[in-house]
DNA sequence: TTGTACGCGTTATCAT
DNA sequence: ATGATAACGCGTACAA
């Protein structure tokens, strides 16, 4: 095809070098202030560039340098999901704030749907990343699928099941929930249940396994209600089902901070008081937390640093560093308030 | 610098000529479904490719094609800002859908410091986006000025005051300001407040300017409390100093539903019922406004369907359309509830 | 239908 | 210190 003829074509160094009498080693060799260039030369070719109007081309840098000095963060969320979880906004600043200190630039890439997936894969593939981190992966990912055949270096935020040679950050979810269901039982209630959510994922998997493993003997399978996600809904139409199955509940683990928030509002409604009646506990330390009257006991996740160290693990490996063959996971944190 | 040595080269269609035994440019036919190749050619370059594991350099083919298939969208905002406002989010997700449709690679770049935001002009011109759409440009934004000076098809969501030969889509804040701000007064209040927020923006100040517009004669500056951001806290606090100021207050348009849930909670916690004795309105209709206690009375912003548009013009410029000289305002609907 | 050769815009090597 | 010239990986006009 034809170059667009309506737009001006960009100047190149080509243009530069005849604009200025000097040739294009010259012009490339002052464009990155290498030493050896006289202040002759420099000169008419700072004159040349302003002239012209020159601005490089990094795409073609990049083919002959072979890098790109930049990461792409794969959010892989469906739809809603991308607006109600709270933490991915805290891994993504996390992730920016160390690619940038590094002068690299963050490119996320926002998966939506199978076309998407695709076009993602490709885009990976194209050689216009050094690196990438995925949020969230799930099981038989095209995206992880695709890091695992190119070999960049990568990592994985939180624990994909079946892609054992990416390394990975994460939380351990099952001591995090085991933590504050026993927390919750120490306040003397009898008759716990739980909303689970997105169970599909092996944060969702694994709190309902600390919660489980908490209660030990005292655990009444009836007293768990599952959800595909981690909504305020979710926690409305949970809560529901709780009190409709046993009215004598008196304590409740919601899986999200959104979940426990959605879960309190239909206790008020259904006139009983918090933590009078029924304690309550959640997970995340959102901002959902605060705003809940009163205010949520819950589980604090280091989002900003699992973006942080997710981001680190890449550049290491970009410098030349092994990826370790394991993961790792960041130590949470209890934060008691009011609902329990 | 040498290449990597520690990994394996890549393979090129190089390799695949080399191992298949045709030419570079047959390969190249194969590899892009060209017409005029014989099964028998593509067959064996079929083979060829599984064997030395090819994988195209989208990259290099850009250089070549001089486009990318791929708009970069770019949030511009500090911090904390991207989790709170709940319309980005939104926006980003209609923006996919229309990209993704059309086949194109949504690269969404963020802005969280001033050293981003150099890179991130630097990467646009780079040559690795064949457009951009920009949300809530500031004043004298560098990355708008590069995107100026470049000439690459573009869209602002929101109305830069200082840009005005990018067309933009956005809303028509103060009409809408106004109109909810008329309602409110149509309840029969007489002291009627605003928290505003974000004036250094244009949604800013154009909500405070309908406010003031609405009122009339009846505005009273003393009413008018101002917030750098659109947040839970702003609410908090701007409430607390109207309260303050003017116990008599009857009425309060928050600048956002985030405003007015804080604004609520506040109002809770000194006694004052909600529509009883004071009315109260905000912006959005976002998750919060479904959360309050009662239901929050509110402006429906069409964020999904500004997404949709600015992509759509990027697109049309992309196509060869020119690009519209003004911009395209949106429609608002009011959206009334409980708490007014 | 296929192969050759050139160009995309840049950096890197090697003379000079 | 500078200028030719060869890559980088790919698409494609042209010739065959």
């Amino acid at each position: 095809m034809a170059r667009d003829s309506t737009r001006p074509r960009r100047a190149t160094i080509h243009d530069v070098a005849r604009v200025s009498g000097i040739s294009r080693g010259t012009v490339s060799r002052v464009l990155n202030g290498e030493r050896y260039v006289s202040d002759q030369a420099r000169v008419a070719v700072e004159a040349a560039v302003k002239e012209v109007g020159y601005v490089r081309n990094t795409a073609a840098r990049n083919l002959v340098t072979q890098r790109s000095r930049a990461v792409a963060l794969v959010v892989h969320e469906p739809h809603s999901l991308v607006l109600e979880d709270p933490n991915i906004g805290n891994i993504l600043l996390g992730t920016n704030a160390v690619l940038s200190e590094a002068d690299y630039q963050m490119v996320t890439l926002i998966l939506d749907s199978q076309r998407d997936s695709d076009r993602v894969a490709e885009y990976l593939r194209g050689g216009f990343v050094d690196g990438a981190i995925i949020l969230s992966a799930r099981s038989g990912d095209p995206i992880a699928l695709a890091i695992a055949q190119l070999g960049i270096p990568a990592a994985f935020v939180g624990h994909p099941t079946d892609t054992p040679d990416v390394p990975f950050i994460g939380i351990d979810n099952t001591a995090a929930a085991r933590g504050i269901t026993e927390r919750l039982m120490a306040t003397g209630r009898r008759r716990i249940g739980m909303i689970a959510a997105a169970l599909d994922r092996d944060s969702g998997s694994d709190r309902l396994s600390g919660f489980t493993l908490a209660l030990g003997d005292a655990f009444d399978p009836d007293l768990v209600v599952r959800y595909p996600l981690y909504s305020y809904q979710t926690g409305v139409d949970g809560m529901r089902e709780l009190l409709e199955r046993a009215p004598d509940i008196d304590g409740v683990f919601a899986a999200s901070d959104a979940v426990a928030a959605g879960a309190m509002d239909v206790l008020r409604e259904w006139g009983r008081s918090v933590p009078g009646d029924i304690g309550i506990v959640g997970f995340d330390d959102s901002s959902w937390a605060l705003r809940c009257t009163p205010a949520l006991s819950t589980v604090r996740q280091p989002a900003d640093a699992l973006g942080r160290r997710a981001a680190q693990q890449v550049l290491d490996q970009l410098a030349g560093a092994e990826p370790p063959s394991g993961g790792t996971l960041l130590d949470t944190e209890i934060v008691w308030r009011d609902s329990a």
